[in-house]
DNA sequence: CGCTGTTATTTTAACGGTCGAAGCAAACAA
DNA sequence: TTGTTTGCTTCGACCGTTAAAATAACAGCG
């Protein structure tokens, strides 16, 4: 072991970082969904409606099977979402030629117009100071960031770029 | 400059760090959400109860005005709320002795049991994952964390040591 | 071919969270 | 005193969510 494992080491120090690294995590999370409202409302949508829309954007289309999988919602969830936003002409309903079981969802022209005036500012401000950083800066947070989500989740998650708080239910206001 | 700063530095590099630090971003607020979901279930509660209730029980009372607040709802979400601890016995509707324009809202013995009975699990692996860290990574992961949360987070958030995705649930839409 | 079981999706019914607006009561200010 | 502000609740409406039931279509299998 190297020599800095023997440091005298007081509980109360130990305490203090564990308090640290989960105020530090709320913070994070806080800001995260306090953004999602105000990116989904400015987008007109809801946060529920635009993870539909992004994830759809994202993987070119998507049964109602996998968007529910992936945002951990029950498929019933994703019809009502979906109509939401078919009758909002962001996305179409296509019936698969191969099951005709199956639904796949795509985006509209309307709804990619939607995505690309989103201002996404929170993710932008991160981004921004992320590329901002030293080399050996964004290693390290990369490492802590990457640390610290496998210690917390369980299973594999596959998770895009994408800066959004994947499931929340919520709403919107008119304007 | 040091003369790490000279490296040659590839774009791609850099793009691909900022990629990783955002999925590894989304997998932790994805564990935390359907871990909290999960929580709020086994307690008995609703995640946005169980929210009234933590904060309740932290400032031994509250008022309805600083929950909504804190929680970043309105007070009419915080009437509800309130209205459905009071009847599951979780919570007390105490007139303010000096204001009697407020209420206090403080935590029953019941609630209280509630709380401590919650299992916690995502905290508690956390926490103990954490402390079983070698020092210098506690130091490392807090100072990341610290980090990736002031980038985050524009104005002050008082964020207590409880991992919990706090505001969930907003909205209304008219059609 | 027809029967059976499985899978994908939608429908239905019910509930919780959320908001804005309106209402009410108490505190405060002029 | 009177008008204004403040704290809270009520009301009405909508969204997100689920479990369970209903549809529909695929896959075997004899």
């Amino acid at each position: 072991m190297a020599k800095i494992d023997m440091i005298p080491l007081r509980i109360e120090d130990v305490m203090d970082r564990t308090d640290d690294s989960l105020i530090a995590l709320r913070r994070i999370m806080r800001a995260t969904e306090l953004y999602a409202r105000e990116l989904a409302h400015s987008a007109g949508l809801t946060p529920a409606q635009l993870r539909v829309l992004q994830i759809v954007d994202e993987k070119g289309s998507a049964t109602p099977k996998a968007l529910a999988k992936q945002m951990g919602v029950s498929q019933a969830t994703i019809t009502t979402l979906v109509d939401k936003l078919v009758s909002r002409d962001q996305v179409r309903r296509v019936p698969s030629e191969t099951d005709r079981r199956q639904t796949n969802v795509t985006i509209t022209e309307s709804g990619h117009e939607t995505l690309v005036n989103a201002p996404d500012a929170l993710q932008q401000k991160f981004v921004r100071e992320f590329e901002g950083l030293q080399e050996w800066e964004q290693a390290m947070l990369v490492a802590a960031l990457e640390r610290v989500a496998s210690m917390l989740d369980a299973e594999e998650i596959d998770a895009a770029p994408v800066l959004t708080t994947g499931d929340l239910h919520i709403g919107r206001r008119r304007i």
